[in-house]
DNA sequence: TTGAAAAACTAATGTCATTAGTTTATATTG
DNA sequence: CAATATAAACTAATGACATTAGTTTTTCAA
């Protein structure tokens, strides 16, 4: 009612993520949000710059997220201890946040130097884990791009619910994993 | 100009994938679907239901065709030869079909019985090759999840760009193929 | 107290999907 | 071959949405 609803980015954008979590990314719409928020569309603009922007911040603020459950995970374990949890840590926020993870991989990633960012630190975060495997310049970047594989997409195919058999899936993300970490000393030994 | 163009839903299918390809998938629209065909939008609707429908028919052509091409690499081999073949025949779909192979991910797959038909299809031909090494019924299942997340995972996350350095990434899906069907025995002798 | 800046607003535009109702070409049937 | 039914195109209209322009109002600082 009152002329002044006192928003800021902050607030627009973690009603966004709500709205993403809850009724799934196709309805944040700049719409939906203000309704959300009690105000009309185009007063967003005072904070976003457009629903492009908005998706942008969406993401960032899910890389933010995701950073902090993995590296929480990981923090005093070590090897394949530190993988399994790390990994855990991943699509476990994948299954609490649905709508923000998705929102994390829709971004272009080329333009916004914040987003940028936050993709470093959690690629550094996963070459930290991998480090004690010694697996140099070139296998690391192999085992990196074959883990985020992995997670990804084994968080995407289950929340898409294309593991329609009813085996519990946590199992199968372990077993995921440790074939990964037992696979990774052959990268090391017989990669040219 | 004359008033029959002589549509159907093929057509209308096939174009919507030439544009989702081209352009990303984001662009498929019935407006621009309509100027592409020469064509004003409602005419659309005498041979699709709708967007939604369209979309649907443009997961099962997509599904289809990864089938084909899956199974093509597939025939003829076995054991690792026929999973390194028929890997990189699904992220080589990705590549070539990149708009078509995203629209795969994104339907529904409950309500529609063709769709649901295809997906069994190729969950079926995942199940065949891996065959080989004997992983019993539980045991398959948790393999077809993992060999299906790396797939997916590496082949959505290579498409989004996510594969920054300059390191050829068919070394890296090599790999990690590899390091799959190493871990497939582990999984097999001591899975409780 | 006054004025400037920020944050809300209304109004308007353009794009899109979708529906309703109309025209026209083609194919079938007598 | 003619008449008619059907299917495929069309125009017109509606409603959702993002976005822009321009206006009002509140708040804060001078």
């Amino acid at each position: 009612m009152s002329p002044r609803v006192g928003l800021d980015t902050k607030t627009i954008v973690s009603a966004a993520a709500q709205i993403a979590d809850e009724f799934g990314i196709e309805e944040v719409t700049l719409a939906a949000l203000a309704a959300k928020l009690g105000v009309r569309s185009p007063s967003l603009y005072n904070h976003i710059s457009g629903l492009q922007s908005l998706r942008t911040q969406l993401a960032i603020y899910g890389l933010e997220q995701l950073y902090e459950m993995m590296s929480e995970a990981a923090k005093g374990a070590n090897g394949s201890t530190a993988v399994h949890a790390m990994g855990l840590a991943y699509v476990n926020f994948s299954r609490s946040h649905p709508g923000l993870y998705e929102t994390t991989l829709r971004a272009p990633e080329g333009q916004n130097a914040e987003l940028a960012a936050i993709s470093d630190k959690i690629l550094s975060l996963i070459i930290l884990v991998l480090q004690v495997y010694h697996l140099g310049e070139e296998g690391t970047i192999h085992a990196v791009r074959g883990l985020r594989s992995i997670l990804h997409g084994f968080a995407s195919l289950e929340h898409k619910g294309g593991f329609g058999m009813p085996l519990d899936s946590n199992v199968s993300l372990s077993r995921l994993i440790d074939t990964f970490i037992a696979g990774i000393g052959r990268m090391n030994s017989e990669g040219e």
